[in-house]
DNA sequence: AGCACGCCGACT
DNA sequence: GTCGGCGTGCTC
C-alpha cells in the first residue's frame, strides 16, 4: 500500500509533523511528490490544504485511521525535493514550524485567471468548405472569420472591440465548427518589457573587467564560496552583475537579483530589462496576491529565467538557479522581523547555493561588519572596486555644532551650511536636507516644573507637530491638543525642544523666504504615489531644497543636486544598539553620496556633537576599511556579533508583574542549565521602549559563540518554562540576531 | 488551529 | 431529565 506524507497547512506546533493518506484511485498515479492536496482533517474531517512531502509503502500507525486524500490542488508540483530540504532547514534554522516555512516557498494560492480565445478548429476535417461558405456571403460572420484566417490564437474581446461585434458570430461560427472557443492563462502583474529599448552593455573599465573574470570563475567552479562584492558609490557595480548574469544564461540556468524594496524603481528594472528583455519578471509588495502568484507561476513553468524583487523573491522556484544576487546586502530589510519564520534572505540564499550549487553574490558600498568579517577570515571571496566609473567624490566637511553654540549660534543650522545653502540657491542648484526625524519638536517639557508631555499608553515622550498643532505618539499613533498650561504645576511656561524634519522647513523658509522646500517625511507620503510625486517634483527641479528623513537617503540620484547638508549625523549613534556606529556610519555615507553625481562637484555638510567620533569621520573621509578596523575591535572588545550569537527573549503582555514574573522564573531555569557558563545573560531588563499601546515589554538577552548552542538553550528552556507556568497571556517573541534591539 | 467530547450547573 | 457553559485533548 502506498501512502502519501502530507505536513498540514495549520502553522500550530502541536501538529507540526507528518500524516499519512492514502491515495484514492481516482488518483492514483497523480499524487506526486511536492504537490498541494486537500485532506480531511481532524474529528469534523474538515478539508485541509497540505503538502505531499513524500510517498512512501509503510506507516507506522494504525492502518485503520488513515483516511484519504480527498484531491489535488494542482496537476503539478509546487515544491521541488530541494525545496523541500530547504523547508526542513529553515524550521531548524529558524525554530518555526513547516507550515510557516512551506508558506514562504510557495506563495498563497489564488485562483488563477483566464480569458476566452477563439481559434480555428484544426480538428474539423470540413473546414475548408464550411469556410468558404461563411466568406462567400457578406456577414458579421464572414468578417471575423477573416481576421482568424492565418490560425492565430485570439482574445474574445479583441475581437469584439476591433469589429464591434458581440457573441452571436461568433457563437455561430463555433457551432458550425469553424472555431473553438479555449481558455487561456493570464499573467497578472507582468512587466511591460517591450517598452523598453534594448541598449548594447557598455564597455567595462579595467577594474571592472577583473572583477567580472573573477566572478566568471567563480561561477563556472566547484568551490561555491560566496562572494562580497565591496563598490564604492558609482563603481559599477550593477554592470558586474549583470555580466554575470549573462554568463549564468548561457549555461541554461537562471539568476535572481535581491534589492531592497525602496531602491525597487521603475529606472533599476528598466536596467535589467534593457539587458535580459521578456526573461525578466519583477515582484514587489504593491503586487496583488493574484499577480505575485502569476509571477511565480512564470518561473516553476520556466517561462522566465531572471527574478528582480525583495527579500521574498529569494523564494522563485527556479531549479536551475545559477545565482543569487544580493545587492546592498547591508539593508537591515533582507532580514525580516516580524513574521514568522524571521529568515534572512542571504541565509536563505547560501543553503540555496549549498542545495542547487548556484553562486552567491553580496554587493554594498557599505558592507555590513558581518559581512565583510566573513570575507577578512575567507569564509567570503572578496572583490573590490574602488574607482569610480565617472563621478567624482563630494567635498566633505564636518561641523562641530558645540562650537557653533560657543559662537552663540543657536540655530539648527551652522553658518558654513547657511551659507552654501544660500550660495546654492543664487546658483540655481539644488540641496538636500537630511534628518532622520519627523515632526516639529521632539521633547515638549514644562519650564518650572519639568514635566514632559509623553503618552498615556507608551512610555514615549510626545513629538509635537506644528502643520496638526497637535502633540503626537509616534509609537501607538494618538495625538493629543497641546496644552495650554502644565498638566502637573499648571504652569504657562511649556518649552519646545528638539527638531524634526517640520522644524527645519520651517527654519529654511524663515532663512530663506523665496525657496521652494519640498519635505518627505511619513507624514507628507500617507497618500498613495505622493512619495514618487515628490520625487519627481524635486527631480523636475520644480523645488530648491529638499528635506527628508531616512527615505531620501537610498538609491536615489538627483544630478542637480550639489549640496547635501547632514543636519544631525549623531542622532542614530546614541540609540544605544550595538549596531548604531555600523548604522551611522552606512546613513552618513549614503546621504552623502547623494551630493554631486553627474559633472557638477558637490559639497557634504555633516552637523555632529560628535565629530570625533571614528563612524562619521571615516565616512566623510570614504573609509570604509578605516571604519571597518575599529568597528570590529569595538565588537571584539564587547563580545558582540560577529563573535557572539546574540539571542532575544522578549515577552509582552498587559499585566506588567505577570512579565516581570515570568522572565525571572526563566532567568532562573536559564541560570540551573547554564553548564560551564557557556552562555551570558543580560536581565531581564525593561525594553527600550518599555510599553506601547499599554502593553509592557521586558526582555532577556543571551549571548553565546555558537549558533546552534544558543538556539537549542533558549529553546529548551522555554521549553521547561512553558511546563511550569501558564504563557497564555503572554506573547514570547524570539529573535536570534535580530537588526536592532528593540 | 479548531472541533468534538465530556463534565458541570441551571432550567422548562 | 436536557440545554449549553467552557476546559481538555486529539488530529494520519
Amino acid at each position: 500500500m502506498e501512502y502519501a506524507v502530507v505536513i498540514i497547512s495549520i502553522g500550530h506546533r502541536n501538529i507540526d509533523h507528518i500524516f499519512h493518506y492514502r491515495i484514492p484511485d481516482r488518483l492514483k498515479g497523480s499524487v506526486k511528490k511536492g504537490m498541494r492536496v486537500m485532506v480531511p482533517f481532524g474529528r469534523g474531517n474538515r478539508l485541509i490544504e497540505g503538502y505531499v512531502t513524500d510517498i512512501t509503502d509503510s506507516a507506522d500507525i494504525d492502518v485503520s485511521l488513515i483516511k484519504e486524500i480527498s484531491d489535488i490542488c494542482e496537476e503539478y508540483s509546487v515544491i521541488s525535493p530541494k525545496r523541500i530540504e530547504l523547508a526542513k532547514w529553515m524550521k531548524e534554522k529558524y525554530y518555526t514550524t513547516f507550515s510557516s516555512c512551506f508558506q514562504c516557498i510557495v506563495p498563497k494560492r489564488v485562483n488563477e485567471k483566464s480569458f476566452a480565445c477563439i481559434q480555428l478548429n484544426t480538428a474539423n476535417e470540413n473546414i475548408s468548405e464550411a469556410i468558404e461558405k461563411v466568406l462567400n456571403k457578406d456577414t458579421k460572420q464572414k468578417r471575423v472569420l477573416e481576421v482568424l484566417l492565418n490560425g492565430d490564437e485570439i482574445p474574445v474581446s479583441h475581437i469584439k472591440t476591433l469589429l464591434d461585434v458581440d457573441d452571436s458570430p461568433i457563437n455561430a461560427l463555433i457551432k458550425k465548427n469553424i472555431l473553438v472557443r479555449k481558455y487561456v492563462q493570464e499573467y497578472r502583474g507582468n512587466f511591460n518589457s517591450a517598452l523598453v529599448e534594448k541598449t548594447p552593455p557598455p564597455v567595462l573599465t579595467d577594474e571592472q573587467k577583473a572583477a567580472v573574470e573573477k566572478l566568471f570563475d567563480i561561477i563556472d567552479s566547484d568551490n561555491k564560496k560566496p562572494v562580497l562584492i565591496h563598490g564604492v558609490t558609482g563603481s559599477g557595480k550593477t554592470e558586474v552583475y549583470m555580466r554575470a548574469i549573462e554568463r549564468v544564461l548561457s549555461q541554461g540556468r537562471e539568476a535572481i537579483v535581491l534589492v531592497p524594496e525602496i531602491s525597487l524603481t521603475q529606472q533599476t528594472v528598466e536596467r535589467f530589462v534593457s539587458r535580459f528583455g521578456n526573461k525578466v519578471a519583477v515582484t514587489h509588495s504593491r503586487l496583488s496576491d493574484g499577480e505575485r502568484y502569476d509571477q511565480w507561476t512564470r518561473a516553476l513553468r520556466k517561462e522566465i529565467s531572471v527574478m528582480i524583487g525583495p527579500r521574498s523573491a529569494v523564494f522563485t522556484p527556479f531549479e536551475n538557479l545559477g545565482i543569487i544576487i544580493i545587492d546592498e546586502e547591508h539593508e537591515a530589510t533582507y532580514k525580516s522581523d516580524q513574521l514568522s519564520p524571521k529568515y534572512d534572505a542571504r541565509e536563505i540564499a547560501e543553503e540555496l547555493s549549498s542545495l542547487y550549487g548556484c553562486t552567491v553574490v553580496l554587493g554594498s558600498a557599505t558592507p555590513s561588519v558581518t559581512s565583510y568579517y566573513k570575507a577578512q577570515t575567507g569564509k567570503y571571496e572578496l572583490i573590490e572596486l574602488n574607482n569610480r566609473v565617472n563621478n567624482t567624490l563630494p567635498v566633505i566637511h564636518i561641523t562641530d555644532m558645540r562650537k557653533e553654540l560657543v559662537r552663540k549660534n543657536f540655530s539648527v543650522f551652522s553658518t558654513d551650511l547657511q551659507n552654501a545653502m544660500a550660495r546654492n540657491l543664487e546658483k540655481g542648484e539644488q540641496t538636500i536636507l537630511f534628518l532622520n526625524r519627523r515632526g516639529y519638536s521632539t521633547f515638549v517639557s514644562c519650564r518650572k516644573c519639568g514635566y514632559v508631555m509623553s503618552c498615556d499608553n507608551c512610555n514615549v515622550n510626545y513629538t509635537y507637530h506644528k502643520g496638526i498643532n497637535r502633540l503626537s505618539c509616534h509609537y501607538c499613533g494618538k495625538s493629543i491638543n497641546v496644552p495650554e498650561i502644565c498638566p502637573q504645576c499648571g504652569s504657562k511656561y511649556i518649552k519646545y525642544f528638539g527638531a524634526g524634519t517640520e522644524k527645519i522647513e520651517q527654519e529654511v523658509l524663515k532663512l530663506f523666504p523665496k525657496a521652494r522646500v519640498l519635505r518627505m517625511d511619513m507624514d507628507t507620503t500617507k497618500r498613495k504615489n505622493s512619495h514618487q510625486t515628490i520625487l519627481e517634483d524635486f527631480r523636475k527641479g520644480k523645488a530648491d531644497i529638499l528635506i527628508g528623513t531616512q527615505m531620501i537617503a537610498k538609491g536615489l540620484d538627483f544630478p542637480n543636486v550639489t549640496l547635501v547638508g547632514i543636519v544631525a549625523a549623531d542622532l542614530s549613534l546614541n540609540i544605544g544598539d550595538y549596531r548604531s556606529a555600523e548604522n551611522t556610519y552606512q546613513l552618513v555615507s549614503q546621504v552623502a553620496g547623494r551630493a554631486g553625481r553627474a559633472d557638477k562637484e558637490g559639497t557634504v555638510y555633516i552637523q555632529t556633537y560628535s565629530p570625533e567620533h571614528y563612524s562619521i569621520r571615516f565616512a566623510a573621509d570614504n573609509n570604509y576599511k578605516g571604519f571597518y578596523n575599529e568597528e570590529i575591535t569595538f565588537r571584539n572588545n564587547m563580545d558582540y556579533p560577529p563573535f557572539t550569537n546574540i539571542f532575544l527573549v522578549m515577552m509582552t503582555g498587559e499585566n506588567e508583574y505577570e512579565i516581570r514574573r515570568t522572565l525571572a522564573l526563566l532567568s532562573d531555569i536559564m541560570k540551573r542549565y547554564n553548564k560551564n557558563n557557556m552562555f551570558a545573560r543580560l536581565g531581564p531588563t525593561p525594553a527600550v521602549i518599555s510599553r506601547i499601546n499599554n502593553v509592557y515589554r521586558w526582555q532577556i538577552i543571551v549571548k553565546c559563540e555558537n549558533e546552534d548552542k544558543i538556539r537549542n538553550y533558549v529553546l529548551f528552556c522555554l521549553d521547561k518554562l512553558s511546563k511550569q507556568v501558564s504563557l497564555d497571556n503572554i506573547n514570547v517573541g524570539l529573535y536570534l540576531n535580530p537588526s536592532y534591539i528593540f
